[in-house]
DNA sequence: AAAAAAATGTTCAACTATGAACAATAAAGT
DNA sequence: ACTTTATTGTTCATAGTTGAACATTTTTTT
């Protein structure tokens, strides 16, 4: 089509995201190391943080907050329950939900992993104002509910030329 | 240890982070999705773009730059080449390196990938102004040049407390 | 020059994540 | 009440990623 067009690398925002998705995957990694003491994983600690904030969840939600398919909770969560961070109860009145709770074990493994991330995010992001942070925040969140709401619709044409 | 200490959804840095996380999900997914027609997936399309810019590049050097581990491009390249999307060539003063080259219809597919990723882009972030890209930019390769300075260092005492 | 150390790419076993097919239960339609 | 449709969680085959062990070649040390 147009030749000549300007390169993805002097356009600023094609740019800002890759840099966005090398600190997100460093991080990550990161992160995964300072966890390695607790013998947790970040995708554990994802399922810890969620059932901290929301307890008695299911576990389809919480596959729908981690943006994971079911299967996946289903490979994780029984192993966690084995090693006694949480615990799986039920549904009284609807019996296909199984709802989730963290054990003492785990709140208490979670109080000290969410520090450990914490920490490491604090000093990430020292560099960056509070105003900063939540202008990012502002941001992100937009882009989650545009891709959201893309994720419903089958995607029609692309590109406008 | 501290109780009563701020939940960490109360800290903003903790929870730019986390939002920071699930758009770059998000995206990642979206991408796929739109990348589906040219039979190509994202970590092929990291690929190609590092071509496209570092033509005749070594495995080596491509997989520190993906920040994945050369088992990685021993699995990917080959069926890349196979596929016609590039060539590897032997070095020919160090008989290890493989260098990596782009075929005339790896270029086209490139270019393809590219304007579509762009697109994506420019689209989730239409709201963030110029300047603002450039802020975040700025932020992300400077917690990426720390994080790359921590992998070499083990990693000794984390927390104060 | 010979030996030791390092670097590059490959292979392989282990682990993770995913989506499709499935069983059990609930909700809606008739 | 009975049938159909939808939802929840599980299983399984597939594919992707990783680190360790390895062969080949280069560099450094002796």
């Amino acid at each position: 089509m147009n030749k000549n067009q300007p390169l993805p690398w002097d356009h600023p925002r094609f740019r800002s995201w890759i840099a966005v998705g090398r600190a997100c995957q460093l991080m990550q990694q990161s992160l995964g190391r300072a966890l390695a003491h607790l013998d947790i994983k970040t995708p554990h600690l994802d399922i810890l943080i969620n059932l901290f904030r929301f307890e008695g969840i299911s576990q389809q939600e919480l596959a729908r907050k981690l943006l994971v398919g079911r299967s996946n909770m289903s490979m994780l969560l029984p192993q966690m329950e084995k090693r006694g961070l949480i615990q799986r109860r039920g549904d009284k009145i609807d019996k296909r939900v199984l709802r989730l709770y963290l054990t003492e074990e785990g709140r208490r493994v979670t109080e000290e992993a969410m520090a450990i991330q914490t920490g490491l995010i604090d000093r990430m992001l020292s560099g960056a104002p509070i105003e900063e942070c939540e202008l990012m925040t502002a941001h992100m969140e937009r882009i989650i509910d545009l891709l959201l709401q893309d994720e419903s619709e089958p995607l029609e044409a692309v590109g406008d030329q």
